[in-house]
DNA sequence: CCTGAATGTATTGTCAACAATTTATCAGGG
DNA sequence: CCCTGATAAATTGTTGACAATACATTCAGG
């Protein structure tokens, strides 16, 4: 059913070419074609895509509204690199928003959403059997994307849906790596909680399955950064 | 203190042409003398600013993406006319990120962050009576500003302010009025609770505050969206 | 009199060139 | 040799014009 829009219409509506080069830049910062911090100009951008100026920079305009680059005033821009404390501020915005979905989805949620939550978890764990682990990722990131729809907020859902979109981000400016699978068992969990109209429970799991996430990425956050003594060695401060 | 930064330079940075147009056009909606609906055409702003029409095009977006502006494909962009569930669910989501924010400090806020907020509440007080009612509601508005601030998580943060710059434009819509004033005794007992590091009670004030917010404006919900019948008066569901 | 197609107008999407700003290069002095 | 300041290259900000799309008007047919 998630699939039925997108494969609706073999031929769907040609897309503007601004929305062509921002799924473009989009998904090569998360292939890693483009490494946190590489500078994308415009000229060569619009090269590449074949078109103007003008619509690689309205797609780098929006690109910037959703933290996947950095935009600085007449120095261009580049692919964002968050740093570990808003990394961490990421998460935090996670939890308070997830919880708050999950909260409403245990409140609302009928058999038939359970059952499809069921299911969709199901399949995670079968892509990930399988050995598909793109696939699997991609179902758990969407399984969050299922249950704000779920909560029935389009505002909430739109954070989240940035939220969980600049997390490969985080993860690959920190280790260089794709996210870490999202852990099924922390799903099954909360679907059950869900279905049992659980909200505490619920929300409890939530805020854990996001900890167990962030730990996953290994974030270890320096809470005085660096002391600059430390970053030169010089004086160093433990001497 | 928070006035610092803009009084600082009397001659500021001369701001780009594209962030005065889009100031421009937010606080003309604000000061509703752009009513909701109103179509925004491009050669007029472009006129109206002296400016091209690329740089309106660009303000366009960025006010589209602060949901102040509805952009559709093609056919330009009017001024939003948030619905009455999008108006709730904005609440909603305040609800969620207020709550988050204001647990948040409560457990971190120092003695002299409590002072602050006191203060910062004395000075609403002082406003409105002194009749400033537009004043008391600007302060009463950075009141929230100032919380999310000290909880110290500029993702939170940046949600919020989305959301209290949509809140004016909800109550013109929907009361074709500004917003109603936000009730410093609401505040008062939030900054007291603060104080105590009292974290529980404080989301529960927030919770309820908010509330009272969103009745002040008088949201029925219309749970059947007008049944069709209703609107032209045909077959009514109910005869 | 109403319906619907065709034309014309208005408005947005896109482009290539110009202006302003920043970054890189390099000569001269300490 | 390093630092300072001027010059040149590169890059972004802005503009006006052209192309594509949507909207309004008119006019033929029922």
């Amino acid at each position: 059913m998630a699939s039925a829009r997108s494969a609706a219409r073999r031929t769907e509506v040609p897309a503007s070419a601004e929305q062509r080069v921002f799924d473009a830049i989009r998904d090569a910062i998360f292939e890693h074609q483009l490494a946190p911090g590489t500078k994308l100009k415009e000229v060569s951008l619009a090269e590449v895509f074949g078109v103007s100026r003008a619509v690689v920079r309205s797609a780098l305009a929006r690109l910037g509204h959703a933290h996947l680059v950095e935009q600085r005033p007449n120095r261009g821009a580049v692919v964002a690199t968050p740093s570990i404390e808003e990394s961490r501020q990421v998460f935090e915005a996670r939890t308070a928003i997830e919880e708050a979905i999950v909260a409403k989805a245990a409140r609302t949620a009928s058999a038939r959403d359970a059952a499809m939550l069921r299911e969709w978890v199901a399949s995670e764990e079968a892509a990930y059997a399988r050995g598909d682990e793109r696939g699997g990722v991609r179902l758990s990131v969407d399984f969050h994307r299922r249950l704000a729809e779920l909560a029935g907020n389009r505002v909430l859902s739109r954070y989240l849906d940035e939220l969980v979109t600049r997390t490969p981000l985080i993860a690959l400016a920190h280790r260089g790596q794709a996210p870490a699978p999202c852990g099924c068992d922390d799903h099954i969990a909360l679907v059950e909680a869900i279905a049992a109209h659980d909200e505490r429970r619920a929300m409890a799991l939530m805020r854990e399955h996001i900890a167990h996430l962030e730990r996953a990425l290994n974030l270890r956050h320096p809470d005085k950064p660096k002391s600059l003594a430390e970053v030169f060695g010089l004086a160093p401060a433990g001497a």
